[in-house]
DNA sequence: CCAACTTTGTAGCAGTTGCTACACATATAC
DNA sequence: GTATATGTGTAGCAACTGCTACAAAGTTGG
């Protein structure tokens, strides 16, 4: 068996905790090597490069924010924009996504300024997020479902960009807004 | 006459139209210098260090965003949140402000990971947004205006990284459902 | 005109970046 | 058992980072 595939997925692992912790702030070679417990020689053994590394990692935690979002919700279930933004927020500010929020930004930052492989994972994100919204509207409409959708995403886009600048009373009073007003 | 001065704000106006066709992708003091057509030798001469330069230049920035929000509006008009979310909307992905926006995301997620001197600037043009909000809000109670305000800016920096990720033709949609529901 | 001060070029330092050459070990294949 | 493939440490390269020492040139006040 290829003991190379699961170190590398090892090691995979313990990035992501890492990008998760401390943003892309910490992103050399060595860094990251320092992370998964390796030396950077070993890293670029099981990677090709950095790029390679930062792509797996980003497009796992990616996936992982599609699988929360998908398992929170059943399939079948609609409701209201009001009921989804609360639904979203609660979920995107909370223990399960929040540290996956701040990263998105700075991907999406990165993206801003064509970087690899920021852009791609920036789009996965959000086409994933703004696909699980459409899914879950009760809209019969097609146009206005997608419009809603495009809406409630860069409300919750914009809440924790919000947060980051402000504080998470800002953030509340935001949430709080939009389920009023959505009613 | 000091020409030091001079000098200064001359490689400063450089630079920050550097900054925003380019974003925050080569901040390097060479690079800085480059765009400012001086020798790197010389942006440390006019400038105390990298920061210096960059705090200088975005606050620079910061301050000519304030001052196109606060000029496109008479300050004693009051609007609905609808009409609010149409001009920002209008101001903030027009030729006036769009290159700005852009270097404001790119702010706020460098201020995600706490670097100096991003973590200010973004503070500053997010207050600044909000208290302009704020103000031309035709909404009595304090509360509520405030809320609503919050929850506008959330909007308007939402679709912001929405156009980055996507695309104009998903922001349109996300103004027009916005401007919409709040009618 | 000379001394003091401001301005500018040349060169380079110490640290970091992504990455690689080389050597050596261990395991697997025949 | 020997050859080939897979794994791992040491060392280092060339490019870049922010920044600075040194020296020379220009400018100014007496």
């Amino acid at each position: 068996m290829p003991k190379k595939a699961t170190q590398r997925a090892n090691a995979l692992s313990k990035i992501q905790a890492h990008l998760l912790k401390t943003g892309l702030a910490a992103t050399g070679v060595r860094q990251l090597a320092a992370a998964a417990g390796i030396s950077d020689r070993m890293l670029l053994y099981y990677f090709d490069d950095k790029t390679d590394v930062l792509e797996a990692a980003l497009s796992g935690i990616s996936a992982n924010v599609i699988m929360t979002l998908s398992t929170a919700v059943p399939p079948d279930r609609r409701m209201s924009a009001s009921e989804l933004i609360e639904m979203a927020a609660n979920l995107t500010r909370g223990e399960a996504m929040g540290a996956e929020m701040r990263l998105f930004v700075e991907c999406v930052a990165a993206a801003a300024r064509q970087e690899k492989p920021y852009e791609m994972i920036a789009k996965q994100i959000m086409e994933g997020f703004l696909i699980w919204i459409d899914a879950h509207l009760d809209i019969d409409d097609v146009a206005e479902r997608k419009a809603t959708a495009a809406m409630l995403l860069a409300l919750i886009d914009g809440i924790a960009l919000l947060e980051i600048c402000t504080d998470q009373v800002r953030g509340n009073m935001a949430v709080e807004a939009a389920v009023k007003l959505l009613d």
